[in-house]
DNA sequence: TCTGGGGTCCTAGGACCC
DNA sequence: TCTGGGGTCCTAGGACCC
């Protein structure tokens, strides 16, 4: 099941007066800035307009359209509603992204014996879009892979179900190109070999692909090519990172400038993470160039670590091994967490582990009672600042210092 | 046209261990 | 003295997806 553009969908609901009314919307970042589309309703993409393609350049194919941008939060809000209504209809569900679900209805065969397949999957569309004013299109198949691409041929608000045993024939009016996990660099590879159509690769014999592309992937690609697909449908599926990456407006250059931003970030994916009652073991600083060149850096501790603090230090460490091998100026900076650990687990192991080189008590102690702190009194409760000397600090109204 | 942000998975080489 | 084979973990980079 997938939603139909679902960042423009949202947007039009957040703001039923500005975007809803627009006819030709796109949602992505600001046009003067260095933006991209994230998704563009139907009617814009009639002009070209496609996503990931800067929004200055969409606007310039479309240029009557509206551009507006959509909160995160409002997003996973939505989200989150969806898939609430999906595990009311579905024994099992997935969510593969925000707009993207996986539902596996093994088992409701005797459930739903009063209507088709496709009549089940018109009713959750229907069902759906009545409880969240969400329009989804949904793709049935006897496996994920087959369901997947069944979706592109529902789309917009619609269904279609590839019965059992008419998979070859679907698969082979396809092109390589359309198989997930087929992507640009692939495809050319293809091509070059006279391999467009789906068509054309299923009377190439697996050690040919396997020559080409490398003994796993090649067997890969041939399994794909017959929709070949063992995974099931997972509900509890588990987080391996967290990251978060911003573009700066203008390319930064200045050490001291990155340092702030690097703390900003850490505290941030910090946080994130545990939000999620995790730790994690590695930690990631990524580095754009002014030129697109991109480089990243990563540390595993021996011992997984949570707080700001903590995490800062490694990253800085990081910054400046990247800054070190390649001062120029920077347009993104990265922070990211993976190797994650959930935070009891950690805590059992430091029982039998030496004490914790990297992270002290104190620091977790820190970090947590931010989180409290902004957990009751906002975000900008606590931030972070510079040590002053006691007679430089201002009082606060409440008495204490700043 | 001038390139976002959040992810997953794979590869390849090196370190290290048995 | 010149050298196997398997496994795991780590790092950097890249392909791919939404």
């Amino acid at each position: 099941m997938d939603c139909d553009a679902f960042f423009v969908q949202v947007a039009r609901l957040e703001d039923p007066h500005g975007a809803g009314k627009a006819r030709l919307l796109i949602v992505g970042g600001s046009p003067t800035g260095r933006g991209v589309v994230t998704s563009a309703s139907y009617d814009a993409r009639a002009f070209g307009v496609r996503s990931a393609m800067p929004t200055a350049h969409a606007l310039r194919l479309c240029p009557d359209a509206t551009v507006v941008g959509v909160s995160r939060g409002a997003i996973s809000a939505r989200s989150r509603a969806v898939k609430e209504v999906l595990e009311e209809l579905s024994p099992v569900v997935q969510a593969a992204s925000v707009d993207e679900f996986y539902l596996d209805l093994k088992g409701t065969e005797r459930l739903f014996a009063n209507e088709s397949f496709e009549q089940s999957a018109w009713r959750i569309r229907e069902t759906v879009l009545a409880r969240t004013e969400i329009s989804v299109s949904l793709g049935g198949g006897t496996r994920r892979v087959i369901a997947k691409l069944a979706t592109n041929f529902a789309k917009p608000a619609g269904v279609h179900i590839v019965p059992a045993g008419e998979e070859e024939a679907f698969l082979r009016g396809l092109d390589l190109a359309d198989l997930p996990g087929v992507g640009p660099s692939l495809v050319e590879a293809l091509a070059k070999r006279g391999l467009v159509r789906v068509e054309d690769a299923y009377h190439v014999q697996v050690e040919w692909l396997q020559r080409w592309f490398g003994e796993r992937r090649g067997a890969w690609l041939y399994r794909r090519i017959r929709g070949a697909d063992s995974s099931e449908v997972d509900p509890h599926e588990r987080r391996k990172s967290i990251s978060s990456e911003r573009t700066f407006s203008q390319d930064v250059d200045d050490d001291e400038e990155l340092g702030r931003r690097l703390m900003q970030q850490s505290g941030s994916v910090a946080g994130t993470m545990r939000q999620s009652s995790f730790r994690a073991k590695t930690i990631t600083v990524k580095l754009r160039d002014h030129d697109f060149k991109t480089r990243q850096h990563s540390r595993t501790v021996p011992e997984p670590i949570e707080s700001d603090h903590a995490i800062y230090r490694v990253a800085k460490e990081l910054l400046a091994q990247l800054r070190k091998n390649r001062r120029v100026p920077a347009r993104l900076l990265g922070v990211g967490l993976s190797g994650l650990v959930p935070s009891q687990d950690a805590s059992q192991l430091g029982l039998f582990a030496e004490p914790i080189a990297g992270e002290t008590d104190r620091e977790r102690t820190v970090s947590r009672t931010v989180d409290e702190l902004r957990d009751r009194f906002g975000r900008e409760a606590v931030m972070p600042g510079r040590l002053v000397k006691p007679e430089q600090a201002t009082r606060t109204p409440g008495g204490g210092r700043e």
